[in-house]
RNA sequence: GGAGAGGUACCGAAGUGGUUUAACGGGGCAGACUGUAAAUCUGCUGGCUAACGCCUUCGGUGGUUCGAAUCCACCCCUCUCCA
């Protein structure tokens, strides 16, 4: 068993604030498991490493005894939330929460402890759904515009005369109700949740409880080392997705962001990163690659991922790799080939693609867009950077 | 309710009757190079067609015109100020 120090100190590494420190040094010495909660927002299912980021914490708490407290957010999803946006979100069906919901768990499932002594779900349809009129307006009493105004989304979007709808002046209120309802004693987030976050706190007060500790965990920037990491903006990782693209993706991170994952995955302290820089950037973005496609799926595929990316990167050897497409035997328009990889969007963007120089078979390239070709059982075609087949004549 | 500003491609942003698929930037893709799908440089970046070429796009719908992203009418949406 760890002392109260020592846990304190393993909780609050990596986190970007803690509000407060002394606090949360009061609540472990409580000696009994705290609730630590997570909001989870079930529009969008697809996990990716941003979330695990605060799912990792969140496991450290349950490695510590802790009880983690999963909150749902259907109601929230059933309203839809346009933060940050003025196009109106479609609102899901219940059938499509639940189905999110699931998802989201089996994804979770991977970083945290499913044990049921170790993590409580709850959904925030349990006691928003019933609440009348004079219960929200109770709530909202509780909140001033003008604190409501602080926050940096709001401000930034009116400064900007970006669209405000006044229901999104409700969500932090509800996010901090649903902490109320569960006795939060902790509550985790991203840096976007700060103000969330700290609204829970307030109202927690105000219902006579003590205050949840607020702790505030840095945003992953994603493949682009620019932008957080979202789905949306197609910049990346997810917790399902394939080894091989995993390993890829990371990859193609710029060498600078990979010193930032190393510390927000995996914990790196400064002198251990100083120690990964005294090596080989490029064999340390490999560790890297192979250390997260081992901790999702396991370390047989991270082998075979990083092999199979020596083989099409390093020694440009593309035979094993590929996956095998069936064509019809004769002639072929190229254009047609590369259509059934199934890869492109257009049979202009194939055009483009070959008029650049960016499809080979078997090694010989191909410019010209309107060259027919005969195709022999095992040659390989290469589209582009990503797309390898290896074809078998039918 | 009144006055004003605005809605352009994946995003940001020019363009105010005609070589406009629409400048420029970002993003994306490709090539060269490399240490990797880093960085850098260069090119490409509506759809269909074997090809001539055809079709689609500037909030929506109509209209004026030989010709409209550009002019007119109505409508929808956003922002600002006033009430």
């Amino acid at each position: 068993m760890k002392t109260v120090d020592e846990q304190l100190n393993l909780l609050a590494q990596g986190c970007e604030s803690v509000v407060t420190r002394d606090e949360l040094k009061k609540k472990l010495e409580l000696k009994r498991p705290l609730r630590v909660k997570l909001g989870c927002d079930p529009t969008a299912p697809d996990l990716h490493l941003g979330h695990s980021v605060v799912l990792r914490k969140l496991r450290q708490f349950q490695d510590l005894g802790h009880k983690a407290v999963l909150i749902i957010g259907d109601y929230t999803a059933l309203v839809g939330d346009p933060t940050g946006q003025n196009k109106t979100r479609p609102m899901l069906s219940e059938a499509d929460i639940e189905r999110n919901a699931t998802t989201y768990f089996e994804q979770a499932g991977k970083v945290l402890d499913t044990a049921p002594d170790k993590l409580e779900i709850r959904r925030n349809s349990e006691w928003l759904a019933g609440m009348r009129l004079v219960d929200v307006l109770k709530l909202m009493s509780q909140m001033t515009v003008a604190r409501m105004l602080e926050r940096d989304t709001f401000e930034k979007r009116y400064k900007a005369d970006v669209p405000i709808g006044l229901h999104e002046f409700l969500y932090p209120l509800m996010q901090g109700h649903d902490s109320v309802m569960i006795q939060a004693d902790i509550e985790l987030g991203g840096t976007d949740q700060l103000f969330n976050n700290l609204v829970g706190r307030d109202l927690l007060r105000d219902a006579g409880q003590e205050p949840q500790v607020v702790m505030i965990l840095p945003i992953l920037e994603g493949l682009d080392g620019v932008e957080k990491m979202s789905k949306s903006k197609g910049n990346y990782i997810g917790i399902s997705d394939t080894p091989k693209d995993m390993f890829g993706k990371t990859m193609s991170i710029g060498d600078e962001l990979m010193w930032k994952w190393y510390a927000l995955l995996f914990g790196k302290t400064p002198g251990e990163i100083a120690d990964l820089k005294k090596g080989h950037p490029m064999e340390a973005k490999k560790a890297l690659a192979h250390a997260i496609v081992a901790q999702y799926h396991d370390a047989a595929a991270a082998d075979h991922a990083r092999g199979d990316f020596d083989k099409q990167f390093s020694k440009k050897d593309l035979a094993d790799i590929a996956e095998s497409l069936s064509v019809p035997a004769g002639e072929t328009w190229i254009v047609e080939l590369v259509e059934k990889t199934g890869k492109f969007k257009s049979r202009g963007d194939i055009r483009r693609l070959i008029q650049q120089g960016g499809v080979t078979l078997d090694g010989q390239k191909i410019t010209d867009d309107k060259t027919r070709v005969t195709v022999n059982n095992g040659q390989i075609l290469k589209a582009g950077k990503l797309v390898v087949v290896k074809l078998t004549v039918a």
